[in-house]
DNA sequence: TAATTTCCATAGTGATTGCTACAGAAACTC
DNA sequence: GAGTTTCTGTAGCAATCACTATGGAAATTA
């Protein structure tokens, strides 16, 4: 049998005339300065360098880019899950998060604040569905790392008076609580403290 | 000379027809329950039974009314400042602030989550202005707990080795993001153990 | 080159945004 | 009652919202 020649897979017609990576980086960027409600598709379209119409035929609507705006900003879901499930123990599982909170949300050329934290917190009645895509995202996280602290009871390494649910609600009561402490001006030093003192309570 | 008789204080013309303090609870429910920017000024007549020459004859714009509701809802900036200040120690009052918040964000009749933390965290570059009075707020709340933890260390009630913005930091943003974990569902039970949790690093 | 396929720019959709002009109704003072 | 003052309801303002129809340009394959 010949080889059938390895032909590029390149679709006919004409390819796009915008970096799709860099024009969701752009996306993501607003949203996570403004949220997704008071970010408008033409403040979108101008700050992607696209006009409304490749946004759609490329992105589907303004929720749909959010969406993938998100992932693009987690990185994928999984892999964040999984460090949790993977580290050493539920104490430094916790401790990673905290830092990787004040770091990420005092980047340099980065808005301040957590996208996910600080998106959609409140919304109008219409975009209630994406707000709770959001926050099962929250609970996620939440939830893995409260499965990883009871986890540590059953194995005797974390006393078992603790109170799993308790303790992974605090951890990320103050990731969300750092985001706008972010967005209220506090830098990275005064971010990764709070992070410390937080961890004092395990 | 003849007492001037003790006349009622009586504006001349037709008196407002509807109940100016029901119309701002209404007002501030609605924002606490979808922030600001999220709720429109159509929204705000209809669940305040007042139309919209009438809104803005009695509260200027919707700025304005929004930071009356700010004010209605916390019943005053200075009495909240001075009840930290009188606090018999900085603890007891991070200890209150926490559990009034865990209490406020989980009321039955009203909406999950702090009107302070959730109505504006993020915003549109049109209304950075009123998220930045917002913020004000906030800040002073925090440094004012910040100067009374000082205060303690001066005073040998805390450890001179203890990080007074740190641990005002931390008690702030447990309060914020109670807010969001109240307005993911979170009830009250839940947030009280995450204030006593966040209580055990001092 | 011809045919095909896809993308892009202009322009504009109806709906909603915060806000207000105008006219008339209502309650006051005298 | 007359006159004044203020409030209210209708109706609509320009601007913006998310979104799209249409025609033509551009890059492909054959």
């Amino acid at each position: 049998m010949k080889p059938v020649p390895t032909r590029v897979a390149r679709k006919p017609g004409r390819p796009l005339s915008f970096d799709r990576e860099a024009a969701l980086d752009a996306a993501m960027r607003l949203f996570w300065e403004q949220g997704f409600e008071a970010t408008s598709v033409a403040e979108l379209t101008q700050a992607m360098g696209v006009t409304p119409p490749s946004l759609y035929a490329a992105f589907g609507d303004k929720r749909s880019l959010f969406r993938e705006a998100v992932d693009h900003y987690l990185g994928g879901l999984e892999p964040i899950l999984e460090s949790i499930r993977n580290a050493a123990t539920a104490r430094e599982a916790a401790h990673r998060l905290l830092i990787s909170a004040a770091v990420g949300d005092t980047g340099e050329d980065t808005p301040p604040g957590c996208l996910l934290a600080s998106s959609i917190v409140s919304s109008s009645a219409g975009a209630a569905a994406v707000r709770e895509e959001i926050a099962a995202i929250r609970r996620q996280i939440e939830t893995t790392l409260r499965e990883r602290i009871a986890s540590d009871i059953t194995n005797g390494k974390l006393s078992a008076s603790t109170d799993a649910e308790a303790t992974a609600g605090h951890v990320f009561a103050v990731i969300q609580g750092m985001s706008t402490l972010a967005k209220d001006g506090a830098g990275r030093d005064k971010l990764l403290r709070i992070a410390e003192t937080a961890m004092r309570c395990w």
